[in-house]
DNA sequence: ACACCTCTTGCAACTCGTTGCATAGGTCCC
DNA sequence: GGGACCTATGCAACGAGTTGCAAGAGGTGT
C-alpha cells in the first residue's frame, strides 16, 4: 500500500489535519496519487492506532475544531524502509488501450471521438504542468535535494502527457489516412 | 468496470473458456489490462447471469471438461454501448514517483537503486514490445481494420515504454550530476 | 427564531482486486 | 498403487477504493 506512505510524505513536508491532507491530494501530490477524504481519514486513523503519526486537537476561531497529524519517530523509520523496499512493478491498466483495439465490434467514429477528446484532455493537463514548472523552476538548473526532487517528478507529469499526446495523434493519424485510402 | 467489457472484446475475437481467458490475459491483452484468474472466473459468472455470455460444457480427451463461453447478442450490443460511451479520465498512480519526491526522507543512495532496476525492468519491457512490433507488423503501411487497431495498441506500449526510459534516465542524470557538484 | 450555508470529521455499504485454499479429473513415472 | 504434476473451476476472506450520507459546530440572512 502506498496511500499511508504518500500521508507520511506530505506530513513530513508539513504537518496537517484531513482536510489538508484532502486538499493537498486535489492538488500537488495529487497529480501523482489521488486519494478521497474518506480513505484520507480511514488511513488516518489506522497510522494513528499503529503510532506511525499523533495528533493534536486545535481550536480555531469561527470553524470548527481540527485535528493536526504530525509524523512521530516510528513514521520516519517507516518511511524510511518503504522508501529501500523494491516497487513491485504496476502493469499498465488503460481502458482506452482496450476500447481502441476493441474499436472494429462497434462505430469507429465515434472511438476516433473518444481519440479526440483525450487528446484534448492531455493538452489541457500538459499547459498546466509546463505551468507550474515555469512558474516554480525557471531556473532547474541549479537545484538539488528535495526541490530537484519535486522538479523531476513534476518533468514525469510533463513526459507523461507528452506520450499520450504524441501517441493519440500517431493513432489519429493512423486511422484517418486508412479511412482515406478506403475511400478512394 | 472494464474488465467484463476487456472479456467481451476477447470473446468476440474467439470463444474461450476462463482458464484461455486466464492465459489471453498473461500475454497480448494483458499488456495493457491485467485479471487474475479467480477474477475472470467470477466476472464471467456475472456476466452469463447478466445475459451478455452463454457457456456451452465441452468435454475433452485426456483433460477434465471446459466451459466454454461466447458472445451473445446481448452482450455485442453491451459492447458497443461501453465503446461509445465516454472513458473517465483515469489519474496518474505511480508508487515510483511518491518515492522519488520522498527521496530527502530516506537514503537517496537506495532510491537511486530503485530507479536503476526500474529502468532495467523497462528496457526488457520495450525490447519485448518491438520484438512484437517487428515479428507481427514488419510492415505497418497498409494496415487497415482490426489489424491497423492492434498495431496502433502495440505502438502506445512502446510509446509508454519508452516514455519511462527517457524519464528515468533524465532522473538519473540530474541527481547524477548534482551530486557531482557538491562533492567539488 | 429559523432556515440554510460551510467546515470538519466520520460511518456504512458497495465494488474491485488479491491471496490462499479446495476440489475434481487426468497424465506420467517409479 | 503412490506421488508429483497439470488442467480446470471455484469458494472465502481480506484489503483497497468509491459513493452516499450524516452529524456537529459555527457562521449568515431574513
Amino acid at each position: 500500500m502506498a496511500l499511508e506512505h504518500a500521508i507520511l510524505v506530505s506530513l513530513s513536508e508539513r504537518a496537517a489535519s484531513g482536510l489538508d491532507l484532502t486538499r493537498r491530494f486535489d492538488k500537488s501530490i495529487g497529480y501523482f496519487w489521488t486519494a478521497s477524504h474518506q480513505q484520507i481519514y480511514r488511513t488516518l486513523s489506522r497510522m494513528e492506532k499503529d503510532g506511525w503519526v499523533r495528533s493534536e486537537v486545535v481550536a480555531q476561531q469561527g470553524r470548527p475544531d481540527k485535528k493536526v497529524y504530525d509524523v512521530t519517530a516510528a513514521g520516519r523509520e517507516e518511511l524510511g524502509r518503504w522508501l529501500a523496499a523494491p516497487t513491485p512493478a504496476q502493469p499498465l491498466r488503460s481502458e482506452l488501450m482496450v476500447k481502441f483495439r476493441a474499436a472494429s465490434y462497434g462505430d469507429r467514429e465515434q472511438v476516433l471521438d473518444l481519440a479526440r477528446a483525450k487528446l484534448a484532455e492531455h493538452r489541457d493537463l500538459l499547459a498546466l504542468y509546463e505551468g507550474i514548472e515555469q512558474r516554480d523552476f525557471p531556473k532547474p538548473d541549479g537545484l538539488a535535494g528535495r526541490e530537484l526532487d519535486m522538479y523531476l517528478v513534476l518533468r514525469g507529469g510533463v513526459r507523461m502527457e507528452q506520450f499520450w499526446i504524441d501517441w493519440l495523434t500517431e493513432y489519429l493519424d493512423a486511422h484517418t489516412r486508412a479511412h482515406t485510402k478506403d475511400e478512394r
